[in-house]
DNA sequence: ATACCCTGCGTACCACGGTACGGAGTCAAG
DNA sequence: CTTGACTCCGTACCGTGGTACGCAGGGTAT
């Protein structure tokens, strides 16, 4: 396991140094025990954790979530992790219909403004 | 055009009086001229400018965003209108493309949970 | 050895949309 | 006249995901 530098740890996992230390505030990647020097070490253990996390935000899941994915990262709990997933799809589904009525709505506007050339405009109308 | 209290504008705009005051430090509601006595008054435009705001709220503006609208409501600018629609519409594209992949792929992963008994757990594999 | 970069650490700050609190003034009812 | 509800105003704080900065020390190249 070769020792890395926390520069190369954050470039492993294509983040910002101060990103790395921010996600260890979090609990997400665990300070490194102090080393005799001021340096401290970072193995391949942690640029898994790291991608674990990049991993995960592209799923979706926030940061508070996936340290509890962490957590069953280490138990194995497949019932609690399709949970996590089951409610986490819920709350896609909700945003992404709330985006989509947003965007129809504002669709329509735009349309309606470009069309129609008398009167007030549509868009302003709309929500006064 | 009956005068109001702040906690009867906020009731009627449906958010807590807290918020009219933000708003107003926001500048999307405008502090009335200070009347006399402490207190002082709203009228009907206040409760259609406050409406404005969740309206285009509700339409996915952000506030900053929102308190330009109110100027192109002043000026009936439409062309502006139009392209700050456009604008808006693009980005909940975009986000509508970013969640919908998201739930896409987690979607998946619960799915080869649920059926695969062996091994590790697909959700956690797949961050892995 | 001296300059320069990188390290850890703490703290403050950014956007975003609010929420909460404390002090002082005002107003109407009892 | 006092009480209680309401108002104004400023300021601080919440969660979310970072970014930035200054300090003191250690590592490395010249």
């Amino acid at each position: 396991m070769k020792a890395l530098r926390i520069s190369e740890l954050a470039q492993k996992g294509g983040v910002g140094v101060e990103t790395v230390r921010f996600y260890q505030r979090k609990g997400l990647l665990g300070h490194p025990g102090s080393a005799v020097s001021g340096t401290r070490h970072y193995g391949s253990e942690d640029v898994r954790r790291l991608r674990f996390v990049k991993q995960a935000q592209a799923a979706g899941f926030k940061l508070s979530e996936i340290a509890e994915l962490l957590d069953l990262n280490r138990t194995d709990d497949r019932p609690r992790a399709r949970e996590m997933a089951r409610e986490r799809i819920g709350q896609l589904d909700a945003d992404i219909a709330r985006l989509s009525s947003a965007r129809a709505s504002l669709s329509k506007l735009a349309e309606d403004c470009a069309s129609g050339c008398d009167g007030p405009c549509p868009i302003l109308a709309a929500f006064d």
